[in-house]
DNA sequence: TAATTTTTTTCATGGCTTGACATAACCTGG
DNA sequence: CCAGGTTATGTCAAGCCATGAAAAAAATTA
């Protein structure tokens, strides 16, 4: 693939550019660390240029040597190259039906620090105060580790555009410029902030060495969100409000859904519609809740499980067909409750997905748990630095 | 937008053929013949590099030289450079519903040859041959206006991968490795033959200057289907079978579907189902009977069109709600009968569309009709030859 | 016809990768 | 324990490409 889109003229330093990003892209990539020579074949640059962007990638803290490594063959070791994991890192920030949660990941991805608060309010100011408070902590924790933050990305419950929250039916909030706040709270940080829907963010969260190219990943809880990965980047649609999974249609005469259409996938395979007002036992979540009421195989909770599960089928099969994906994962609440889904969601996309017939499906849980969106929000920094190393290296930081 | 991703090492040369791929779009994209001056103030490149790079895409027949027109200004006249039309072309050809059709259009997405013929038979092996006929004829109408055919893509009406048709129920076929056959016939042509759905060809068909940067383009007739264009490219999943429009569920207790599932989008809205089993009259095209019905006012038709009307609404809606996409394109059938749909469609989807608050949709007819789907085939030269004029120009044709 | 203006081409300069060569560091065998 | 072999990494002249300045070309204007 040679597709490079790029409307700025290419001078002698963007050559260097482009590979000192290859380079980087193979370290990142590679699971054990690589040498020089293992570079130079694998990109198929020489030798001298891999020693010169190696000495680049090393002062900017994008790669650190690990010491040479012997391995019992003859000839000089190998100097082991490595992501930097006191370089530059990622926050991440996520609003979440029970409280608020920061995270901070390195290059590596390996998370560095993840911290929890229940909310104390939920009014959009006292919220992105508080977060401004736990980003801080979050800065000065990486800051002990030889960390230093760049990007700040917020994960909220609903859409977003260029930083505004459009609706968050969860919290109330409706056209909130979170992006503006935040970026107010954090002015003392220097960092890029941003600011994305929760599935979305949880989706990239998932997206690591072993999840495959395209899926599509399903939040569930107070809302249905998704987030589709194609091609291992997240699809956001022409303003990026895309994955409204919750307000899919399952059956144009269904019940009246909160978003004033009638029969979306909301009103089947929300936790308030499973659990169909049914009050909670005290010091349990929704979704633990659930998963015991069923696990006791309590009829009720188990039928509507099952009706959650056919809907959601209905909707992802949908989601299927149009995009053409193979796999789907279960997160959120849907990820503790999904054994008693996936059964459902199958037989729904074995009858109805056209592909199925000729790539099978695949439908499991997801594995982050609640602190996914966090922690893929914190991942922004690895797909900035990935597409741009250079940016970093020259902010000199 | 930096997005750079190649996995080939950058040399001086890719330089080159960055700066000339950049130049080359910038002529494509001009309405009026451009100066080597106003290419370097829109470039930002100097000059001498333009000058060097107009030369070598001049010698390549990618661009022309209009002559030198005097504006009336003092100095010396600039001269105009605009798309050659006579390099490199594309070829186009359509399984259509009705017979087939070849096209070729040049580099400024001209169409400088359309062809139709009736079908003499839809078993494969005929069909192919007959469309290898009329792509020599059409190459050999090019080559007499100095065009060059260096892309060959057929559409086909259903999902294909990698050249293999893998279901085509207007034709009857299954697994079909129309590429291979296609390419066998074409073998004296040394063109670069694909196939692909020819609802995602219609798409890049409307896709033009007019045409925004993002939109679902829905193709109506006895299947439908759908073409996903998003920032300027076709979206196609991850095998290239996405757009499945017509099996999107939308009631799902609904009519038994010839997929196997259940209220499918098709079972509403294809032709078939419009046309309710109702004989045609002698000379008209199912679309061309029910638009005449409709217009005699006859209420069985549009009792019928609005039942489609709806179910469309319903399934763009889904559509919306996932890839948040604000423009839609209703071609095939539904061009010719849009006066009778739009309104319809339009008022499922204010009902519906998450984002219909925030962004007005707009539904509208396609303008290329029948033969979008061939005329998008044949433009597959413009994507390729703009994605990569150095392999063009290397092959030295 | 000469001066002016704008476009296009020519030429020396500097940055970046390359290929060949030099150096460093480890293993093997006598 | 040391010489020779082997592998990894660093250094240097050469070539390619864009740049900036200056020259040439082609029209208008006086």
């Amino acid at each position: 693939m040679n597709a490079v889109r790029s409307n700025d003229p290419a001078r002698q330093e963007r050559l260097r550019a482009l590979n000192l990003e290859l380079v980087f892209r193979h370290v990142l990539a590679a699971e054990a660390p690589v040498s020089r020579t293992e570079l130079a074949a694998a990109t198929g640059l020489t030798r001298p240029t891999i020693t010169r962007i190696v000495e680049e990638l090393i002062a900017g803290r994008l790669v650190t040597e690990t010491g040479a490594t012997p391995d019992g063959r003859a000839g000089r070791p190998r100097m082991g190259l490595t992501v930097c994991r006191s370089g530059p890192a990622g926050l991440g920030l996520d609003i979440r039906t029970d409280g608020l949660a920061a995270c901070v990941v390195d290059l590596s991805g390996t998370v560095r620090h993840l911290a929890f608060a229940p909310f104390t309010d939920t009014e959009a100011p006292a919220v992105l105060e508080h977060l401004g408070r736990m980003a801080t902590e979050a800065a000065d924790a990486a800051a002990a580790e030889g960390l230093t933050v760049v990007t700040a990305t917020l994960a909220v419950p609903g859409p977003t555009d260029d930083g505004i929250v459009r609706t968050a039916p969860s919290l109330g909030w409706r056209d909130v410029n979170a992006g503006a706040l935040l970026a107010e709270h954090l002015r003392h940080l220097d960092v890029h902030t941003d600011v994305d829907n929760e599935a979305n963010l949880a989706a990239r969260g998932e997206l690591h060495r072993d999840t495959p190219d395209h899926f599509l990943y399903v939040s569930g809880g107070l809302d249905i969100g998704a987030g589709i990965i194609l091609d291992r980047r997240l699809m956001r649609g022409s303003h990026g409000w895309g994955g409204e999974l919750g307000h899919l249609t399952v059956d144009p005469d269904g019940k009246p859904c909160r978003c004033g259409s009638r029969g979306c996938l909301q009103t089947y395979a929300s936790l308030a519609a499973i659990l169909h007002g049914e009050t909670l036992p005290d010091g349990l979540t929704a979704d633990a809740a659930l998963l015991t009421w069923a696990d006791a195989g309590r009829p009720e909770t188990i039928a509507a499980l099952d009706t959650a599960a056919t809907a959601l089928g209905v909707a992802i099969a949908n989601v299927l067909n149009l995009l053409d994906i193979d796999t789907v994962l279960l997160g959120g609440s849907f990820a503790l409750l999904s054994s008693w889904l996936i059964a459902g969601v199958e037989a729904e996309l074995a009858q109805r997905v056209l592909s199925a017939r000729w790539a099978p499906i695949t439908v499991r849980p997801a594995t982050l748990g609640p602190d996914a969106a966090a922690i893929g929000a914190a991942m922004a920094v690895i797909d900035r630095i990935r597409r741009d190393p250079t940016e970093w290296l020259a902010s000199g930081r």
